[in-house]
DNA sequence: TATGTTAATCGGGTTTTTTCGATATGTCAA
DNA sequence: TTGACATATCGAAAAAACCCGATTAACATA
């Protein structure tokens, strides 16, 4: 868990919009996608398109900027079929909470 | 608060590094400066030039970063004489702890 | 007022980030 | 196996960040 990597990912609007969005992935993203299987689902990933289309830039800079965040550590992906679905870390991001309010 | 701002100030290296500094002035600052008044002791400033010294960064760079900082409302600064002291802004930081526990 | 000291600002070379379009890879379905 | 679609990766132009030395501004003091 670098605090350096984490705070570039952060530092980006998109980049931190999407991590909000994952928060509540239905709030964000209405059409539940027919290809999400039930169990990924209640897991709450959403896929590479859906985030694409909600941010508006290109799919490219989407799918490097979701790597990004991967590699903080602040998501985790899991690929379904031609799918690829990211989701947020829940546990990476408590430690964070919880070492920002210790060493912050 | 604007958290971009503030991500984008933490994610240096040397600004993170002095914003922990600053939690514990007496211990990272030894030398307490005999210009410093009493009251100035207690709120725990600390001076641009003895924060240059222990970044080992220029002087005109960590000028910059105590204003960037300062601008993302992490630090405030109090002139007395020819020093600037730089004391962290603990009441933006508990905003942001906050802000980061609800909308992260 | 002239000098020295501290900190802020300016200008700029270098590196990194941003974001794209094009292309490659992987997967499904006919 | 071919075509269509989802995602990842590549290469690059433009913008921003990094960090410096030089200069300026503000202040203290002799």
């Amino acid at each position: 868990m670098n605090q350096i990597d984490i705070f570039k990912a952060l530092s980006n609007e998109t980049r931190l919009e999407i991590l909000k969005w994952l928060k509540e992935p239905e709030k964000h993203f209405d059409k539940p996608s027919a290809h999400l299987s039930k169990n990924m689902n209640e897991k709450g990933g959403v896929c590479v398109g859906d985030i694409v289309e909600k941010a508006g830039l290109s799919q490219s800079t989407i799918s490097q900027y979701l790597t990004m965040l991967q590699k903080a550590g602040l998501l985790e992906s899991e690929r379904h079929g031609q799918w690829t679905y990211y989701r947020r870390n829940e546990t990476i991001i408590k430690e964070l909470w919880n070492s920002l309010k210790e060493e912050l």
